[in-house]
DNA sequence: GTGGTCTAGACCACT
DNA sequence: GTGGTCTAGACCACG
């Protein structure tokens, strides 16, 4: 698990997001069973009430839930979580073109920039 | 000039990441008077504190400067604008890469899904 | 510390200006923790937001860091205090030496004076 | 008269300031008559406005004098402008020595590098 | 309790 | 009316 934080936004908020990206990618299998707050909040390098927080929301939506006595686990729904990767994935595209719009940019010209940025990114080996 | 903010964020942020955006993509023209600082906060309905306080961060950084008594004016330094502009495009670029990766999409499911984003909002008229 | 502020020049400033010399005065060492603000504000009796402003300078220019939630400390870097000291030295020293040449006094005629206040400040006990 | 304005302090304290040194510093006699409140201002590139409540200030401590129809003078009164010559050496040399002090610097070193500054900027022809 | 942000309302210097 | 500064008092995220 990846954690990258910056200290723009609330750090309880992102480490949702951040979980539910691992989910969502599948990083995290339905039905897995989640470490425990403490271990989670060491690899984030949180406060475990921080984590603690964020794993509460997570709960409240339905995405995690809490065996009671054995821990935290994710949620077999796999139709939700299908339905929170396309929400989110429509989240993100249409913030990332609304903020390309104001910067003047156009849908195919924003493409091609990411087209670049990809391409640089992972430069494709040749033969 | 649009003004959206959410309270996600530190509001001076995205107030001067908005003054930005129309600097950058040409709704002020350099050299352009601002409008007022109590002028600029009503329009976008925030305490003039809050907007002096993204003026102000906007003069340090040499896009806007004031002339003592007469207002605040835009850069007319037209490289610095560009920069700006390119600057900003690869962050968001980068971010939204990030992002959607996280979600487990590759770079062409992303660039799908912006078409048709971009075909929702602004439907081609059929002949 | 001394916190001597008139009304003749921005508070802040004035904030800023003291609280780098007891910096740069080794009053504070590197790596010392600051007071909290609302203690520095209430020694200064001026208002925190005041204070925090003087701060968030000083942070911008690296003398300072802030450490989320634990408070706010001196910079290690003693090197930029050595040079900081230095050039706020040079500048006290052109300013005097341009108001007292503004004033007709020759250089050494300023020395002798600064030595005659001396003397007065610290009277050297007689045997 | 040479005119230094920062944007520091009050503009007309610093007139006022520049306008005192230019008496005291013998650059305009006891009785001699000072150019217009125009004339100063554009000099001085600031409003006549700024100008004249300089002027005002310093007609209100007797500095300088108006003749009602025939313009503003220096007043005659040398004793007058050679106390005000010393007392404003003694704040500068206070204030220098005040500033030197929360540095840490001791007397003898601020009047080493007076002398290197002074050195620096006249320097001696050889034989 | 810590830093950070925000609002509301005031005063000042300058044009 | 312009930018700039200041106070007072509030709320938030975090530990």
């Amino acid at each position: 698990m990846e954690w990258n934080l910056d200290s723009e936004r609330p750090v309880y908020l992102q480490l949702i997001e951040q979980i539910q990206a691992g989910i969502v990618s599948g990083q995290y299998q339905p039905g897995d069973k989640l470490p425990s707050v403490r271990d989670l909040a060491a690899q984030a390098m949180v406060n475990p009430n921080t984590m603690q927080k964020a794993l509460a929301e997570l709960e409240r939506t339905g995405l995690v839930f809490s065996q009671r006595t054995s821990g935290r686990y994710i949620t077999t729904d796999t139709a939700m979580i299908q339905q929170l990767r396309q929400r989110q994935a429509m989240e993100h595209v249409a913030a990332f073109g609304e903020r390309m719009r104001l910067l003047g940019y156009e849908t195919e010209e924003a493409i091609s920039l990411i087209r670049q940025a990809d391409a640089l990114a992972k430069p494709k080996e040749e033969i």
